[in-house]
DNA sequence: CAGTGAGCGAGCTTCCGCTTGACTT
């Protein structure tokens, strides 16, 4: 029996650190949290000073019961939970949960994972931090309060279901608003002239590229200038030379490499955390979930090795970085290599792609600044005051650009700045063209995954753990989607120079296409305008920055946590209560007009089942009609035409074997029913103006395709069939589905014997598992 | 992924942060 027991909170990092420890250690995990408050209830006891009902989170009774029977023999328990607000408290659940004596138990916290961090932190051990539990304590409880009170209240004045959060609110707030502000955008256009020269000198014939740093905001003003041109003179006016300089990133955090794994690999935020965590799972990186930027010496010292190796000394820059962000917690590295000398790994192909990024990273921010020379290059016009500007930029070192450059949001502004000729000073230049280009403000851009992750990083709403949970919560919840939208066909105008003349010319060009982009839908914008409107201080984005610096007064034993919650429940506990009595129904309604058939009024609104078009009062003796909203349809843009005629629908178009065919619109979009069988309708097919024929022809290829279904099946077992489905055959026990397996050995579908489907079927349970 | 096609109305829904598992003897 071991005399020591260490836990930590992950599996993996367990495995590590038992292999720097001897045979008298063994080294277990908790998963994390194994108590949590009762999920029932409140689980918050308001009477008796906020005391929380905790419970062994169901799903970690399991784990709780095997630490606890290793604990009972074990000489010393050591928490060595992360150092954190929420590993202290794991620590103090674990006490609590298994029941350990006080006297038994060590608390330790190591920050790198190295044999020396760790037998240091075994050197000194502490007991657990009560006032930092406390700290935790109060987050948990009032993240639990604003929850589980806001929540039902949306449930009876909007929608049921439905759910408010310190977090999510926030970050729906962020979409809405962004939204609204790409709203009412006033686009402005103004003129941007361009002009190419050729200089011919000593050195030979090159073309220069230079713009006008003014723009002109009418047409007119550009004409005018370009008819100045017309007879003038282009010399160098001046060339200035400044150095430069360029740093590197930081390694990165969980937030900054879910926003370059989307702008340099396209992730969204959710496969990162997967790919990542295969990656920590097989040794290959440092822990993913962390806000810190530090590396630990250990692997300072391997990149000076590598980039040495690699690239020669002057590569070499060593720093330590410190985090910008307030919230941060620091109780791990930055995400990194394991072993830095691999710049690449075996896995598949998003496992590599990522691997590599993290390694480029990691290296990078250990090499030196890159060295640039700046120019700039004024162009004097005879006939004009004004002048032309050219800018390039020579890479003079390229340091730490060898091997990593960070990406930008904005990709489209960043003109790419490229290397001079070489030229002097009072040289004239030859016009060949000047262009003058209507161009256009840009709004604020909407939000991506990634980038509302570091918006909500700056704010200080989330944690690494949740940033990419969130980001789905508010999708699933239907506040917000992620979509592409098609953009717009906008007109703009273009002036040329060319010779003695200006050719005037309208092009066209799209605009406005969004792909990937959080836009908010219709119960989105009526939730976040109530929540707006009665909890303006839950809402404000200031909110968590506020009652975190609370928490930290807590941690540092100045503030008691639960006279904390009291101060901040008295004053919300009431604004619930008032807002239940005097809010109305908030379903974001909006009278579109009235419906010549029945006279009656046409509201868009939110119903129990999400946004839709309504006819009539539901306070009339007849019942409204109602009609679901489609896809792209929302209450804020929908017509009043749109809404009629979405009551055109069940349609009969036709009569088949006797049997009327109508078109409908359902939950999954067009569909045919014909003796009470439904046949959905192709991409092409519109259910307003389809056909009889059309529809006799969707019936007879799904019948056909029903016949042609069934490849197999099976005197054995009549629950086992072999299909053939939308995506090639498949394997169906019951109700759920398997997926033959392709490859060597593998047999053709019409083959497959019952031993054949059974072991595939048991195969794909264990996979599931 | 492999199918689906509500609108009655009883009983349910909900938070944020930690972390990945899994059936027996």
């Amino acid at each position: 029996m071991a005399k020591n027991l260490v836990i930590v909170e992950s599996p993996a990092k367990a495995k590590t650190i038992e292999k720097f420890l001897g045979k008298d250690f063994i080294v277990k995990s908790s998963f994390g949290h194994v108590r949590d408050l009762s999920k029932k209830e409140l689980g918050v006891n308001i009477e008796k000073d906020f005391k929380p009902v905790y419970e062994i989170t169901p799903d970690k009774k399991k784990t709780v019961a095997e630490l606890k029977k290793i604990a009972k023999t074990a000489e010393t328990v050591w928490l060595a939970t992360d150092e954190d607000r929420e590993g202290e408290a794991i620590s103090w659940h674990l006490m609590e949960a298994l029941k350990l004596d006080e006297a038994k138990t060590k608390r330790i916290a190591f920050h790198e994972i190295t044999k020396t961090a760790i037998l240091e932190a075994i050197e000194n051990p502490r007991k657990i931090d009560y006032h930092l539990v406390d700290a935790q304590q109060a987050r948990r409880v009032l993240d639990r309060l604003v929850g589980f009170e806001i929540s039902p209240v949306l449930w009876r004045k909007v929608k049921p279901s439905l759910s408010a959060g310190r977090v999510q609110s926030v970050a729906v707030r962020l979409i809405v608003e962004r939204e609204e502000e790409i709203k009412t955008f006033k686009q402005v256009s103004s003129f941007r002239v361009i002009a190419k020269f050729e200089i011919k000198n000593d050195f030979g014939t090159a073309i220069l590229n230079a713009e006008l740093p003014k723009r002109f905001k009418e047409r007119s003003e550009a004409l005018d200038f370009l008819k100045t041109c017309v007879p003038a003179d282009f010399v160098i006016g001046s060339i200035e030379k400044k150095p430069g300089k360029k740093s590197p990133a930081p390694p990165f955090t969980t937030s900054t490499l879910q926003q370059e794994a989307s702008r340099k690999l396209g992730f969204s935020v959710s496969k990162t955390m997967v790919v990542a965590q295969q990656l920590y799972e097989s040794g290959k990186i440092t822990y993913m979930r962390t806000d810190s930027v530090n590396l630990s010496k250990l692997a300072l010292g391997v990149a000076k090795k590598v980039i040495t190796n690699n690239y020669g000394e002057t590569y070499v820059k060593t720093r330590q970085f410190k985090t910008k962000s307030k919230s941060a917690q620091e109780a791990h590295e930055a995400i990194r290599p394991t072993y830095l000398e691999n710049q690449t790994v075996d896995g598949d192909p998003s496992q590599k792609r990522l691997y590599e990024l993290i390694w480029k990273r990691t290296i990078a921010s250990q090499m030196a600044e890159a060295v640039l020379e700046r120019t700039t290059v004024s162009i004097d016009i005879s006939t004009n005051p004004l002048k032309f500007v050219a800018k390039g930029e020579v890479i003079k070192f390229d340091g730490f650009l060898k091997v990593y450059l960070e990406s930008t949001d904005d990709g489209e502004n960043g003109e790419q700045k490229g290397v001079l000729p070489p030229m002097k000073k009072g040289e004239s230049l030859e016009r060949k063209e000047i262009n003058a280009i209507e161009r256009f403000s840009q709004p604020p851009p909407r939000y991506t995954e990634a980038s509302l992750v570091k918006k909500m990083e700056e704010l200080g709403i989330g944690r690494p753990s949740t940033y990419a949970p969130t980001i789905s919560t508010i999708q699933k919840r239907e506040y917000v989607v992620k979509e592409e939208r098609e953009g717009k066909i906008r007109e703009f105008h273009q002036l040329t120079l060319v010779g003695d003349t200006v050719k005037e010319e309208t092009k066209t060009e799209k605009t406005g296409y969004e792909k990937g982009k959080l836009f908010p839908t219709d119960i989105g914008n009526v939730v976040n305008g109530f929540l707006v409107e009665y909890f303006p201080n839950i809402l404000d984005y200031n909110f968590t920055a506020s009652v975190e610096k609370e928490f930290d007064e807590i941690a540092d034993g100045q503030k008691v946590w639960n006279k904390m919650i009291k101060e901040f429940y008295k004053p919300f506990h009431k604004q619930i209560e008032e807002t239940l009595e005097t809010s109305k129904k908030h379903s974001g309604e909006r009278l579109l007009g009235t419906d010549p058939k029945s006279g009656k009024n046409v509201y868009a609104r939110i119903g129990r089942y999400g946004a839709m078009i309504q006819i009539g009062e539901s306070t009339d003796e007849e019942k409204p009609k109602f009609a679901g909203l489609r896809k792209g349809q929302s209450i804020e843009e929908v017509t009043l035409e749109e809404a009629l005629e979405m009551f055109k629908l069940p349609r009969e178009v036709g009569t088949f074997e006797d049997k009327p065919m109508l078109a409908a619109l359902g939950r999954f979009g067009p569909y045919i029913k014909h003796d009470n069988k439904f046949y959905s309708l192709e991409k092409t097919d519109d259910p307003m103006s389809i056909t009889g024929e059309r529809a006799i022809e969707l019936i007879e290829k799904k019948r056909k395709a029903l016949k042609e279904r069934i490849i197999k099946q099976f005197k054995e077992d009549a629950s086992i069939e072999v299909l053939n489905g939308r995506y090639g055959p498949f394997i169906k026990q019951d109700k759920k589905n398997y997926r033959i397996p392709k490859g060597k050995g593998a047999k053709e579908a019409k083959e497959l014997t019952y031993e054949d489907c059974l072991e595939i079927i048991k195969k794909g349970q264990k996979k599931k598992k």
